[in-house]
DNA sequence: CTGGATCCCGAATGATACTG
DNA sequence: CAGTATCATTCGGGATCCAG
């Protein structure tokens, strides 16, 4: 995923880091707490190990997401949103998702989120 | 640009209908109040009509900007914000903003900032 | 072995230049 | 300005490699 070298304002920068079909999802998972990679393929419907690997790479990257290893049989493996940029992306997405529904809810599509149980933010 | 018909949470939504190139650069200048199409032409740099006009259509397909004619000559066109989505999504390209500049900040590029004279949010 | 991580490639999508 | 052509990116599958 590419990130622009020239920009009028930062908010085109992170624009670029949150980017793509699955980063988005991937750190909306992640509000519930930290998960493993096996925990965030099951959670995410479609997205399979290496899509999950190379969007965690790239959000880490930017600082959203960090990683913890734990040493020991089985391998173990944790990822969750930093305190900093993560929480705070997280506020973002929070607007976001109020927008989704409500944009939803004024195009008579409300049916979509009862069935996926979508709860309140 | 494609809004995906299928999606888990509708935050995907909503981040469809923000992506690509422009579409934030622009959401973002019309925070400073309505403009003409070629007002936001001068403003943004690198981007040419066409862009602008495609985006723009998209931006008002999804309910975040609205257009206003006044009738008389010159024609007089002019793009602002909606009160509800558009004014909304500003909240999260604001916290977008802010991540962004601290992001700079801590690699150690703010000299970029004062460059460009971004202002406080 | 059992996860975790990377590489290579074709297909789909987005951005931009060109043209009438 | 709309339509088309071209070029760059991203998506996603599969094979493969690495490490405990």
């Amino acid at each position: 995923m590419k990130v622009r070298t020239e920009f009028t304002c930062p908010l085109e920068l992170t624009h670029d880091m949150i980017k793509g079909k699955w980063k988005t999802i991937i750190l909306w998972r992640l509000r519930l707490g930290p998960t493993t990679l096996s925990g965030l393929e099951r959670d995410i419907d479609g997205i399979n190990q290496k899509m999950l690997l190379e969007q965690l790479k790239e959000l880490m990257n930017y600082g959203f997401v960090e990683k913890r290893s734990f040493p020991g049989y089985p391998l173990h493996v944790e990822y969750s949103l930093t305190k900093d940029a993560g929480v705070e992306i997280l506020k973002a997405l929070k607007i976001m998702q109020h927008i989704g529904i409500e944009y939803l809810k004024t195009n008579g599509m409300e049916h979509i989120l009862t069935e996926k149980g979508v709860m309140p933010e």
